[in-house]
DNA sequence: CTTAAGTATGTGATTGCTCACTTACTAGGT
DNA sequence: ACCTAGTAAGTGAGCAATCACATACTTAAG
């Protein structure tokens, strides 16, 4: 079954994503890559030079998804609370939606050697902060935020919680929602970030 | 140079954590843990059957440390904001020290098979979590901390602010104080749980 | 419209390497 | 004499990557 050079590799990076989530990032090998695409190990080389570029395939595909919802989220809302709301849900329902996501900041595919893999996620990373930042300086220009809190230091606290509650939910066999319990907790945050008008 | 099996165990599994740090967690292999003790490879099998029984024995021995660190860190203070502050660093400091316990939470070793590891690292986090609750019920009995913000739900903050920080610190090239910026942002989160006085 | 040449996608077999683990044997301590 | 801690030399499995070869598509000439 011969297809389209574009088709097949936009297949492989799926497979790779999936199994990543499946078997975990450092056990997935060409072969089991090839088995789930249901192509011969050797045809993936054909689309990919090494296994290196094929994870590097991987982490454009990623960055392009999540760059892409939180375009959609700063379209669909205006204030500030709001916007920093729906970037968080964007981020857990991406998490939700690519479980491999957490994993692959440990895994040893980014950590040791494939320095590009690193800092294509380091990137990612550090936009999304920019982001926060950005709409938390809006919160405190509008009068909205508490401005004792350097919007910098907020927004670490707002994307760690993102982390953490990742982890959480990779650790305990995602027992819970994530977006549920994530944003119940967003809010609990956001609360104590909000100037208080009692 | 012959050696007493308690004495050799306890290279080994020191010299797989400092590996561990050094190489990553993946990475460890029974060759290198074996040279870098000074014996053969094989010798590694007089001591553990297999190697995820050694795997076993280093979150035995992580364990440990982290529960002795809590002690001491609850031990030298009283005042429950003292105390959180306490463990907090505690915590840090063994990320530092033991800079794969990150990894190791994603590791292969610990997510696939070896359930009995994995459950070992997520008892650890829930007990942090607990000694981290009962010391925000109790500032909030002294009338220290907001009522309106569950412990629990504080705690996953704090917490989180922890996995946050330890994310960051390994994506980023360690290129900042760990401890330092952990505890500086912990003081902006317990600000802002404080009881304002004002 | 047909056909031959060229190219893109695919395969099975193999290579060279690393790994966890085994086996047969040896030396030191009591 | 007998364990105990050690070794050197394997074994078989799994891995990424390669190679010679096959088959489907594309294109251009007659």
């Amino acid at each position: 079954m011969r297809k389209s050079a574009e088709l097949r590799k936009a297949e492989i990076v799926a497979a790779v994503l999936d199994l990543a989530d499946r078997i975990g990032p450092d056990r997935v090998t060409t072969g089991a890559t090839a088995a789930a695409v249901g192509v011969s190990q050797a045809a993936l080389f054909r689309h990919f030079p090494t296994k290196d570029t094929l994870w590097l395939a991987v982490a454009d595909q990623v960055a392009g998804e999540l760059a892409m919802e939180w375009e959609r989220a700063l379209a669909g809302t205006d204030g500030p609370i709001d916007r920093i709301k729906a970037l968080m849900a964007a981020q857990l329902g991406q998490i939700v939606s690519t479980p491999a996501l957490p994993m692959l900041l440990f895994s040893r595919e980014l950590n040791v050697g494939n320095e590009d893999l690193r800092a294509a996620f380091r990137g990612l990373l550090m936009r999304f902060q920019a982001l926060i930042v950005a709409e938390l300086a809006r919160g405190q220009d509008a009068g909205r935020l508490r401005r004792e809190v350097a919007p910098e230091d907020a927004a670490v606290l707002l994307t760690s919680l993102v982390q953490g509650m990742a982890i959480r939910w990779s650790l305990g066999a995602r027992n819970f929602s994530l977006i549920g319990e994530g944003m119940r907790l967003l809010d609990v945050q956001l609360r104590l970030l909000t100037v208080n008008e009692d």
